[in-house]
DNA sequence: CTTATAAGTCACCGATCGGTGACAAGTCAA
DNA sequence: TTGACTTGTCACCGATCGGTGACTTATAAG
């Protein structure tokens, strides 16, 4: 016969088992996952306190998207030392890319993003955009002109969308275009990669 | 009173039916929409049938994988002139960008691979690499050597992988950092910076 | 103590999912 | 015409989904 475990009565402790299970199982098992009963079931409670304490599970990622240390950012103010346009873009792109690599969450929602606009996705990549946002307009005060004729802003968004997807390839897939995304050393090439484009296209004389 | 359509009995038509339900489903609403029920609704068959003649949805893929039409790949077999590296590759580039916009299809494949490895988008996705393996392997024929000192696999791969994102955020977002993938020009802007940043790391000497 | 309320438990609803058995009806060879 | 086989139709199953009403029980104010 099993005994009934005692539950502890404690509100604001339940909210945040909920508001953890939620991201425990964005981060482990992705937005298909996501449903009332598994984040019940996960949290260890029943789901109709999801309804009582969110109002749904749109709700529960509205608590999430509310946590500012969730999401990508600098640890420090000046993250970047400052300098001329490419080296400093080409850092700013190696630690983002790191950055990316050592977050699961955010790595979840880019990708969500990518099949699916829902409301439910909106309230988590607003709040990713938003650090970013923050991220790299502190950077980009640390750098100088870039060359003159070249398009920087496209520039930018096609390196920073090859970061994204080289990163969503290496938990998915584990390889992409030949590379083995697996391996410490493959990586160490993507970075020296985009220090060698970003030094080419914005030569420093 | 509702006339009872006439059946018109032939199985292989209803089995191209099918097939071309899911090919439909998958294109318009991407793979979260894509079951038994729902390709059955679309083709207006009794969803039985897709048991009998595919053994389930994963045959009714397989069948799509079969389809070589489907798949990205060259018109014609010399789709890029002789040349030097960057040039070769960055007109390549150009081309596997449009192609991929073009194709909606492929780009929900690329777009699930990034959050399931399941067997069922693996059917298409190994199709779909298989694809651009040949495509990419002529290409590669055309160009001559790529400058000392710089890797261009993962050079390569990087690019790659930025075209794939970009290409993805078009249909799902419109924009990414800061472009409008909306406009024909912003497209165009990508285009030459693909070319400025091949011609950059690959200089002719 | 009594009692109001918050916190937690339980059972249930309708809808939808993938999957299957049973059966009607068209097709064609003997 | 008879009979075997194929094609298509229909009803149903168990499981799971999001969501809700009704209940019990712990806690704390009076």
């Amino acid at each position: 016969m099993v005994t009934k475990p005692p539950k502890t009565r404690d509100a604001e402790a339940t909210a945040k088992a909920i508001a953890d299970a939620a991201l425990a199982l964005i981060a482990e098992k992705g937005f298909a996952a996501l449903g009332v009963n598994a984040v019940a079931a996960r949290a260890g409670v029943d789901k109709v306190l999801i309804y009582r304490y969110f109002d749904g599970l749109d709700g529960v990622l509205s608590a999430l998207a509310g946590r500012r240390e969730l999401w990508l950012g600098p640890t420090e103010p000046t993250d970047v030392a400052p300098g001329p346009y490419g080296p400093v873009m080409a850092a700013f792109l190696q630690r983002y890319l790191r950055a990316l690599r050592a977050n699961p969450l955010v790595l979840r929602v880019i990708a969500w993003e990518l099949i699916e606009n829902s409301e439910r996705v909106k309230l988590l990549s607003e709040a990713r955009a938003k650090a970013i946002r923050q991220w790299f307009a502190e950077v980009r005060k640390q750098a100088g002109q870039p060359a003159t004729g070249v398009d920087a802003p496209a520039i930018n968004a096609l390196l920073i969308a090859g970061v994204h997807h080289l990163a969503l390839r290496e938990v998915s897939a584990g390889d992409f275009s030949g590379l083995d995304l697996t391996r410490a050393e493959t990586w160490q090439r993507v970075e020296q990669s985009i220090e060698a484009l970003m030094n080419a296209v914005h030569p420093e004389t």
